[in-house]
DNA sequence: CTGTTAGCGCATTCAG
DNA sequence: CTGAATGCGCTAACAG
């Protein structure tokens, strides 16, 4: 293992001056600076993270947490973030919850442990998950498409609530009326606002929410499928179905193709989610577009401003999803 | 900020028992270790990896290289690895080096600083990729799908020659001729193997290889896109298509509906990668299944056997994909 | 502009 | 079984 001292022998200055060159600090005489380059080249030195993050009491690593590196949605969001993160000389170290809070709380401390810079996390639950540790710490968080019950933090969202209604809406008018409702783990807020919205849309229309027609799964394909199943198997099985997120909607997909309905005549459905297949299947399926990329640009840009020391009252930025409107969702043929 | 000192003054001990308390060290008095644990719980001490790794020279860290988050095969695999480094202690960094052998480089370049326990990487490139400085700092590295020129590493792989052999000699037996391919860069091995496969087969059947139809693009979906409208574009456009990713096969899919064509009796496709919508697209997508999980478990566990000191000369796992078959691959129809 | 000195927080000697 | 002393590799503060 060579170390700044090893360079600082073999260019004849003090490890100081080593540390010096190694920092690019203007006050080096330019041929000393040369001779300590020429060593650490010589020598095939890499300086140690851990040693300097120890002096210096702070890292450039940004810890993320995500809850399912398998879904698309999350992933494209990290691409987000990476790109300001890697444009501001922080790297970043992604973490999959698998939306287990007893995961997440070993991140959470593999992020407190190792005096990460900031944090990025998309709480596995609004109640469970238990920030305030890494908040004590002073380490900054930054909340993303989820939200946790209590801790006044940044937060970047999609107003939920609005485009699950603006699904839904769109269904009624269409002219579907027996609507039914696949939403993700009431824990997680957006679980919580899909299924608000679904709610709202049929009270808008003075239809009576038939809690019948909901179902709660857990935002991955199997839960999806057999939600799905379980409403297509009803007595008086629904006319449409909204699902609250892509993994779930795969799931619908498959169920509805293994009992051989056909979409939409027999059952109508819309996703949350766009996904780059979407309009590839037959019927193309209308899904709520989420904004992926720039909810990670948003998030990193408000992490590095609190990392940079901006004080002030907690942000909230949210933004707007969009209805992508395909043949899934057609206009309904009465029979 | 609580460090081991200030534990050990609540508790009324010293630095080393607190240490050996966190380190469950059995030779402490058991009172004193509760007193410990006790003082540890009310000051809220988060032991400093930082300072222990400096001391211990090693870390529990993993850093994983892939070249492209979006791509659901990587994550499949990203979840193989953390289940096995998860359950051996370890945690695992995530690092995308988006095909660009420079970020890769800085990603590398963090994992010497780091000085993390091993590295998994699916390397950018096969000659621009240059693993040695790691190699150098005696950190273990494992290669996963792709592999590279030079070092003699543990390399953990799908048999993908084999594999395209295996999904165009399908082509052929279901009556296609005129057969065309889309792969990868070919300073990936991926890329050149899939290739060299499509000719295998082309070959053992006696038909020339037609490099008029062999198209490379970038593994991503524009390229696949651009690849395959050149290819239906020609004056005797291709009666079927080997595309050899997965992203790439959406950009595929999407130019044949761009321009009209009906799957498969206007142009036939397999895919490489199974994916979960696969079977839900009119008609569905054959496509060679890769075992992306197993890769990512058996990689994990070379890794953590090298990290456990194991020597001997480098181990390749060679694992076998399988031919999904399904509708757009079916017989051709003459016409 | 450069070298010397002194820790960052922890784990490991070595005495006792 | 426990405490005091030492240093991991680096950078900040201070002299010169």
């Amino acid at each position: 293992m060579v170390t700044i001292k090893d360079v600082a022998r073999a260019a004849g200055v003090s490890p100081a001056t080593v540390s010096r060159v190694l920092n690019e600090r203007p006050d080096v005489d330019p041929e000393l600076a040369e001779r300590v380059q020429a060593a650490i080249v010589e020598l095939g030195y890499q300086p140690s993270r851990v040693a300097r993050n120890l002096r210096r009491r702070e890292t450039s690593v940004w810890g993320m947490i995500i809850s399912d590196i398998r879904n698309p949605f999350f992933t494209d969001m990290v691409r987000g973030v990476e790109d300001v993160a890697y444009g501001a000389g922080y790297s970043l170290v992604l973490c999959d919850s698998d939306e287990d809070v007893a995961k997440e709380a070993r991140y959470l401390d593999l992020i407190m442990a190792e005096r990460m810079a900031g944090a990025i996390v998309s709480p596995a639950s609004s109640v469970g998950s238990n920030l305030n540790p890494v908040i004590a710490q002073g380490i900054p968080v930054v909340l993303v498409d989820r939200r946790v019950d209590s801790p006044i933090l940044d937060t970047v969202m999609v107003d939920d609530r609005r485009a699950a209604r603006g699904a839904v809406e769109h269904l009624i008018a269409n002219g579907y009326r027996r609507i039914a409702c696949v939403t993700g783990p009431l824990d997680t807020t957006t679980g919580q606002e899909r299924l608000a919205g679904y709610r709202d849309a049929l009270e808008r229309t003075g239809r009576p929410p038939e809690d019948e027609l909901v179902r709660t799964a857990d935002f991955k394909v199997g839960g999806g499928f057999a939600a799905t199943r379980s409403l297509l198997e009803l007595p008086e099985p629904p006319e449409a179905i909204f699902v609250a997120n892509n993994l779930m909607t795969l799931g619908a997909l498959s169920a509805i193709e293994a009992m051989g309905l056909v979409v939409p005549d027999e059952v109508a459905l819309v996703g949350f989610d766009d996904m780059p297949w979407a309009p590839l299947i037959r019927p193309p399926l209308t899904a709520v577009a989420q904004p992926t990329y720039e909810l990670g640009l948003e998030t990193a840009r408000l992490l590095l401003a609190r990392i940079r020391g901006e004080k002030g009252p907690p942000r909230h930025v949210m933004l707007a999803a969009s209805l992508e409107i395909r043949g899934s969702s057609a206009p309904r043929q009465r029979t």
